[in-house]
DNA sequence: TAGAGCCTGGACAACGTTGTCAGCGTCGGG
DNA sequence: CCCGACGCTGACAACGTTGTCCAGGCTCTA
């Protein structure tokens, strides 16, 4: 029976069966503390023979080392945080899995969080994960201040944010190229002979949703097609305002004749709208989804690499860590468009 | 300039920028230890005046209660782990995100990690999950043993197992009916006249693809129609097998005329075969997958709730760690068939 | 006005681990 | 045979927090 027994009749709040710990494997071994903790941390120094005693206690009693002493003791967790919009969503289960190869790679772990696009929830989960001392954070923010972070940062917690650049504060920041993708995206329509362009956005608060905007924008310009108000939809990606927007545009005495969508949620609901609707309607979605190649007619997209995102964004946060980076950066990934017969479309009048 | 300024001089390992401590905090305030932790905490018997003083030394210094610290002295972390097999499947996402509600609306944040359906690693993962002393795990598991698990659930640490059962140890689970699944599905397929029915699955060892291949060869027995050993298909998902899988069940002098997908990578990939098949294949696939309403035709599949498996697990979970459920427990949830078409198409010949 | 009781605040130990440092024994060279 | 060097081991303090317990000051009542 372990020495430290009582523990539990001290704390009742506290349900933890007494594990046993070093104090009661160094008893059970007839050894010091500290040779217990060279044992469990593979230092060198310590006979064979008492090695094998400290092995066999440890076995014997179940001993596990707590983390959370020997995060306090050493003052680094080997944990990173990363808070996302929505696991949920196939975007960011590449990125995340990407981020935690990488978190793997350098033997840490991944505390991840939903922020559900909601500013006061991000900060929450920042805080509480800087509350746990993790060593770094990987951010998709869904605010547009991060002054709160300063402390933190300041304090030694290397941040990096993807998808979207972080607000007031200077830091790293790995995002897609969502203007340039967007632009070929639109050109790619107008190369096609469409005019008459709709674009389906997110908010424009978010950061892609401005960028993807501002693409769209350039390519009409650069085309010298002037942009009916009516063309342009942005708000929250819930099917219902989607597909209403969807139906706008397409209704009325000059519907467009394609579509540019600005996310894969946007994508999906517009391929169900297009495939109730008579005429045939040319798209581009930015994102790829799954399945795109085997519609009829194929999805052409915008497709950005979220694992490449998280890898990017992970390595650097780590090159961080090392001290091996100095000033923040922004990198720019480029995106690709895959063709496959819906921005082929040519315009129904 | 907070006072423990000294720590990493000494720490040289340590790159932690000297954060502000409770004893900061306190001299600052010009207040005690306990005062300052029972402003932080919320904890009553501070005069207005006091807290506000606390406050505001908490505010210049940037104070942040450390967790680790926290989690010493208390027991319990308020972190609960997650095992999956693999973050980026779509099947994950939805079940990562609902365990992860739950763990919020418990106060709990969520750790997780990806097996990548390998039993060493699933145990390397627990066990780091373990020594950070999480309060809790939901595990899906990858291996078929689990008696490692033994000293860890006896210390106190609640486990659920989702999606597949534990091996060789008592502890609660939740499935989804696979059998009965598989089984309904491939009735379909009988009830539209087919015979010759495929089964493409995943590796026999894993238990869900022996379930699902249970109702299968069920089904089968139940109409009298003896399957050919050509007829099944178990091993990896990856494309290239699944594929050649495929297109052997598909030529031959006796082809199938139906095919039952054990999975959502596995249906994906027959879809694809499928599409440049000449003749119209039935399919009954397990797994919902995206945008399966649009094919042509629409993909009939047997759907699991992915969200309800995790929201089940971690409730369990979290009524383990209240105490209030005693005995381990099966708990196994319903599939449904959703009907979309290419499981009623009729046999060729 | 004294005593009881309450409210606020602080000193102290403990959580389990690791870094430092000193002690002890052995071994080889002078 | 002695002395220094080296290899192995353990005592001890510290990491930052919280629970316990006590002290001092206040109010209220008899």
């Amino acid at each position: 029976m372990p020495e430290t027994t009582r523990r539990t009749d001290r704390f009742p709040g506290t349900r933890y069966g007494n594990r046993p710990t070093m104090k009661d494997v160094a008893a059970r071994a007839g050894v010091g503390l500290k040779t217990v903790s060279r044992v469990v941390n593979g230092e060198p120094g310590v006979t064979p023979e008492t090695e094998r005693r400290v092995q066999e206690a440890i076995e014997a009693l179940g001993f596990r080392r707590n983390d959370s002493a020997r995060v306090l003791r050493k003052g680094r967790t080997a944990s990173i945080g990363l808070v996302l919009e929505d696991l949920a969503d196939p975007f960011y289960g590449p990125l995340s899995r990407a981020v935690e190869e990488v978190a793997r790679a350098h033997g840490a772990l991944l505390i991840n969080g939903s922020s559900a696009e909601d500013a006061d929830r991000e900060q929450e989960l920042v805080l509480a994960l800087c509350a746990r001392r993790v060593d770094g954070l990987v951010v998709i923010p869904a605010g547009d201040d991060h002054r709160y972070l300063e402390p933190e940062i300041k304090a030694g917690v290397a941040t990096v944010f993807v998808d979207r650049p972080a607000g007031h504060i200077d830091a790293d920041v790995v995002v897609s190229d969502n203007f340039g993708g967007a632009r070929d995206g639109v050109r790619h329509l107008i190369a096609h002979g469409h005019r008459r362009i709709g674009f389906i956005g997110d908010m424009p608060r978010i950061h892609t949703a401005a960028e993807r905007l501002r693409g769209y924008r350039t390519a009409m310009e650069d085309a010298g097609i002037p942009v009916a108000d009516a063309w342009m939809s942005l708000g929250v990606t819930d099917p219902e305002r989607v597909r209403r927007a969807a139906q706008e545009m397409l209704s009325g005495p000059e519907p467009v004749t394609a579509i540019f969508t600005g996310n894969n949620r946007v994508t999906v609901t517009v391929i169900r709208v297009l495939a109730e609707h008579a005429r045939p309607v040319a798209l581009v979605g930015f994102d790829d989804i799954e399945l795109a190649d085997l519609l009829q007619p194929g999805v052409t997209v915008v497709a950005q690499d979220a694992a490449a995102l998280g890898r990017t964004a992970a390595e650097r946060l780590f090159r961080q860590l090392d001290g091996t980076l100095i000033a923040p950066e922004r990198i720019e990934l480029p995106t690709r468009l895959i063709t496959r017969g819906s921005g082929e479309l040519p315009p129904a009048d």
